[in-house]
DNA sequence: TTTTAGCACTGTTTTTGCTTAAGTGCTAAA
DNA sequence: TTTAGCACTTAAGCAAAAACAGTGCTAAAA
């Protein structure tokens, strides 16, 4: 059990931590704690027990342990508003009509990572369920043609097809049309199957060199759900005096570029979860915050990745202020 | 003047500098000079004494100075055959066929980032030169549609434009008719002012909300050419010996992530241009080599950022061999 | 029973001096 | 002109010493 004093207490530590990145001495604290530093040291000992608090070395100051923050944000945090300066950056983007909500969060997320020193991502996925709108393929030259997918939700893709010599330039008009024809209304992840059970064997029958234009488009289509990823200030989660070591920067830097494991930041939950340190599979030493959004048949991520000495309820608000205002449009 | 000798000596304590990022003593090159250590130290003196080599300390080994890499550079490295493994990894990007130019260059790149461990960077520019082959306008919804331009090298951007309340579709449909018929054919960078002098007074006469529809086009059109950064292997270039100290690599990270230090990679000159340490606007303590190339209407710089011990005569062969299999294309 | 003052104790950090290694410049002889 | 030899300089590594921050424990006070 911990008492009304001992959650004061950690809250005092996590908080003190947060701000100043230093072990946490008992005598600090004798102010606010309302009383000595020996007592203190009694009850840190024991939140120290039950695997709260850490020591760096035997006789240094206490620092929270990942169940420490873990037990702040899940019992002791509380929810804010957004400060005044936060909100009035944010309102400008966030309520500017003309821009599309996929700028809106690129350009929020770009913000939060200013507005807090710590590292955003924001993965991006349109969807597959998007509907196919409208198909353009436009001639270039002899061998480049350029494919154009409008989805319903207002989504553009293209892709650059080459054309081997000496296809005629007829039969790809036709088998163009019959794309066009067949394609419109299917959903971005069924558009490869449609190009190889209707539009395959009709065109077999009547283009010389079908199979030629079959795989060119085939190729062309089969991929074409684009993931986007945007990395905003990481040289922010740099400056943290926790990643003081070039190593360790180094480590963190090789991360972000593997996209493996960025394409891993990706979050199934709704609401905004918390992973701390070990909770999450980007790095132990830091705190990723995320929370999956959905929105114009584009859906993906957004997150946050901090020291684990994060300042959690700033962080939390500004995600739900984004995410309110995401999924209102 | 510099003797014979003297060249020699700079170029064997360039090459060992850049293999092994030591100073070199004096001992360790009377091998390869055939000749007592005291001899090559009253060399090295005279090659210090005009500014070619410094010491980091009064008894330590010699290294290159800015001048000394600029001398390697211009008088004695040669050029040399792209190496067997190198030109292996490579050739399968460059010989394929179906892919884009753009494309090309940004997979090479991004090999030469691995095969030298130096950081690589992709400055892309859609040429304004492009001339309009389509615009093509496509209602989403009531207050959404997407704009569409594919220029005649099958460049294609896009953007979404919100057309605010109330405007009648019809009227849409009429504008977007006019400005097909207007813009075809019309250079990239001359698109809006057809917009303003052409389009603008004609939709003036028969469209009610002309001032809201044009504004909408204006803004859309007005910055259509898009400018693409993409940075290779960050964590090639902290990983070198000299980037060894945290602020050191914050600053650099810092560096890329400046859109206006990254802008100002961008190359004028033609041909493969070496930028040693000062000579460069990005960091004193590396090198820069850069390229502009321009194909297909599109142009740009690739770039190469390493150590100022950067391998030259590799990292020059490789760049070479990019330019010229893009401009023969 | 809880709180507190006092003190011994323990790691960290910083400073200091010392030693070793690498490599130079200079001089005098080859 | 080249070389061997030597005195000299700095960096780098290491250990001991001193200063510091903060703890745990105990015994007394509340």
């Amino acid at each position: 059990m911990v008492s009304k004093r001992q959650e004061e207490l950690l809250k005092l530590i996590v908080e003190d931590y947060i701000k100043n990145a230093r072990p946490v001495g008992s005598k600090a604290l004798c102010d606010s704690m309302k009383c000595s530093s020996a007592t203190i040291r009694a009850e840190m000992n024991y939140l120290e027990e039950i695997g709260l608090l850490e020591k760096t070395h035997i006789s240094s100051g206490r620092v929270p342990s990942e169940k420490g923050y873990r037990y702040y944000v899940d019992n002791i945090m509380a929810p804010r508003e957004l400060n005044g300066e936060d909100m009035l950056k944010l309102q400008t983007i966030v309520d500017n009509k003309s821009l599309v909500v996929n700028d809106i969060i690129l350009k929020s997320m770009e913000i939060i990572s200013e507005l807090t020193h710590y590292t955003t991502v924001v993965l991006g996925k349109q969807s597959s369920h998007n509907l196919v709108q409208k198909v353009e393929v436009i001639p270039i030259d002899k061998n480049n043609i350029v494919a154009i997918v409008v989805t319903d939700k207002g989504h553009v893709e293209h892709k650059n097809i080459y054309i081997p010599g000496d296809v005629d330039s007829v039969e790809i008009k036709q088998t163009v049309d019959l794309i066009n024809k067949l394609i419109v209304g299917t959903s971005i992840d069924s558009v490869s199957e449609v190009l190889e059970y209707q539009v395959k064997p009709i065109i077999a029958q009547y283009v010389k060199q079908h199979e030629v234009l079959y795989n060119a488009f085939y190729s062309a289509f089969s991929d074409f759900t684009n993931e986007s990823v945007k990395v905003n200030g990481r040289k922010n989660i740099l400056m943290q005096p926790e990643f003081n070591d070039a190593d360790k920067i180094r480590d963190i830097i090789s991360k972000f570029e593997d996209k493996e494991i960025v394409n891993n930041i990706k979050e199934e939950d709704n609401g905004i979860n918390i992973y701390i340190g070990s909770e999450n599979d980007f790095d132990d030493d830091v705190t990723v915050i995320k929370t999956k959004y959905k929105v114009n048949g584009e859906e993906g991520t957004i997150a946050l990745i901090g020291p684990k000495r994060m300042e959690y309820e700033r962080v939390i608000t500004l995600l739900n202020y984004i995410k309110e205002n995401i999924d209102s449009r």
